[in-house]
DNA sequence: CATGAATGAGATTTCATTCAT
DNA sequence: AATGAATGAAATCTCATTCAT
């Protein structure tokens, strides 16, 4: 019998949750034993199992986190004051934690476990189609986009904007040990200034000849 | 005593090596035993070890083998008499493929090894790296991007080019499996030209006012 | 993550080692399966790893309460009123047992070990140094051994005792399994007692000639 | 169907039995792989079984060829013009050979492995009274001893004399590796002096008062 | 004859999960 | 509630043995 939804459960839900990201972004999901979380949060294998009914109950309440933060980022992206700032925001997401690559792994083996796990497989469409839908809003709300954008619907711009953001977090995972959370968060804004730059700056790039 | 490097023996490898991409695209690193090769392969499990030291080696051996074809990838899109058509090889590289999804799922999973496996994440960067030097090339050498860019060198470009790419690949694990790889290639297709056109086709938007 | 050393898990440690002992002895180290020390203990196989990393550390625990056991067998031989009483027990030693041709099958092996596993030879060295500077001790304190021991120093002696205690100890595996622990018992003494004749009874023989 | 014992088979033997012994010495018997006898002999594992039935007949031949052994040690002790030199023989027989720890771990090996297998336990049986038969012989026949062995009978020294033995040998597998043939074969000598000296020159010693 | 490719049973070890306390 | 002892299925890897070439 699982715990019911209480506060006090939630708070217990929370704690084991935020072990288990660390160890599965450390070792992936499958050679994270459960001793490994239960170990990492401070409490008994046991204790788990009257919270989630299983491993993949973990890997798939972490994936609803991921959901939740990612609707965070899109609000967050919203209101900020600029497009550009929005896109900033956006790009450097993985990046304002204090463990960049801890995040990233765990997206990455997120979406390789999606690739056969139909539970993940389905939130993580979710997400993706939540991010796509936001940004393709952000972009067609704003009043930069009026005339520009090369003549791109903001759909097809926002696609590319994650297609981007994906990619880049995918790479993430081979960065060094050794690259701070400020440096991974400079070359974030690089790129999204780059593409900022496509969209957007085109008039500004002198004519050639 | 692993077998020698005969003719026969390089067949026998590759037979392995192709039942363990499917079971891996299938089920991922850590959730495939040997069996599950063996089986696959139609050989006994004791078979393998005669090939491959141990299971890492297998992984190895196929993101070595991964390293191959993406230097064969940009062979071909080197050749490709225009950069948009080098760049719509580079793009549609996965879904050439009978299998588009194992491609890609097998790739997440290699970069999802890559964040905690060493071995795995060397030979990993070393592809990067070997990407981006290639387009970076391709597009300097490219008589298309003499003025344009829109300013932006031609790494920076390369760059994004991959992150796109490796963005939508990340991505293409979600694909329903009844999407056929021909509907797969037309996206990436779509992907490719709203980027050439983004790089390389502004100057022919009326410049607004 | 091995379990603690509590009270309990003592208990259970000395359960499992009692069966190994029996596994060992009678099939020897490496055609012991660890199923079969859980089968013999009655527990289940991922058992026994909570309470020994391996099965190296199993036999290594072993070796290790033997070397227990002959420090204890010397104390007992220190204690003796006579000499000749000392030497009775340190012969008789591993026939007291309801099983004797279990000890000796089970410390032959542990020098045929001891001759290829590191770690199991420095234990069993240091089981013999004990073992030899123990018995010089002993005899060098003796009042029997005063002026006699055909002038032999005692480590000598001492060293000869152990050849040969371990040389009828290597041959005891030998012993048709129908012969009781008396019987080996009585063998033992009558060896104990040749050598003491050997070394101090030698004036009363009648001078030849 | 096993080759026929003509000549050319028997040095087939005697090639794999030479490597056998290598390995056995150095690993134990059931740690040592077919292939590993192979790979020494420099020959197929194959060709093997066309020699020995199984694994257990390489290791019965073994212990025959160490019956043999024995018998010409005997023999060569037999022909030695006194007593002393007989011993001297018999002591340092292993250590005459250029790998004193190979033979000594083979020994050991051999008893520990008779304590579970009938058949070897059979042959080393034999080996052990052929042993204990011919010393007590050569004592029974020496002038040396008409008068004096403290009063003891033949076979009893004899059986003291290969207890002593296979106890040093015993525990010469806990010999340093970097411990020469020549320093080895000192300390047996010494060993078989010491013998000596208790048995038969007990009247040199001054008679105390 | 001789080889070594091939097998598959079996060994060691791990780990998700349960349940008595 | 919370623990962690206990299980046993399953994974990785080895190796004695066979047999087609």
């Amino acid at each position: 019998m699982l715990a019911k939804r209480t506060e006090a459960a939630d708070d217990r839900r929370r704690q084991i949750l935020e072990a288990a990201v660390v160890c599965f972004a450390e070792h992936g999901f499958h050679q994270t034993s459960m001793h490994d979380i239960s170990a990492e949060a401070g409490i008994s294998v046991g204790f788990i199992y009257r919270y989630f009914k299983n491993k993949d109950e973990v890997i798939a309440a972490l994936a609803a986190g991921h959901k939740k933060e990612i609707a965070q980022l899109l609000e967050r992206a919203r209101q900020a004051p600029t497009l550009l700032e929005s896109f900033e925001i956006l790009f450097t997401s993985h990046c304002t934690e204090d463990a960049p690559r801890l995040i990233s792994s765990f997206v990455v083996d997120l979406f390789a476990e999606a690739g056969r796990n139909p539970k993940v497989a389905r939130l993580v469409r979710d997400v993706v189609r939540t991010k796509t839908r936001g940004v393709t809003d952000l972009i067609a709300r704003s009043p930069d986009s009026k005339h520009r954008l090369n003549g791109l619907p903001p759909n097809q711009i926002a696609e590319m904007i994650f297609a981007i953001n994906d990619g880049t977090l995918m790479r993430s995972v081979l960065a060094p040990a050794r690259m701070s959370s400020a440096q991974q968060r400079k070359r974030q804004l690089d790129v999204a200034r780059t593409l900022w730059q496509l969209l957007f700056k085109a008039k500004k790039r002198p004519a050639y000849a």
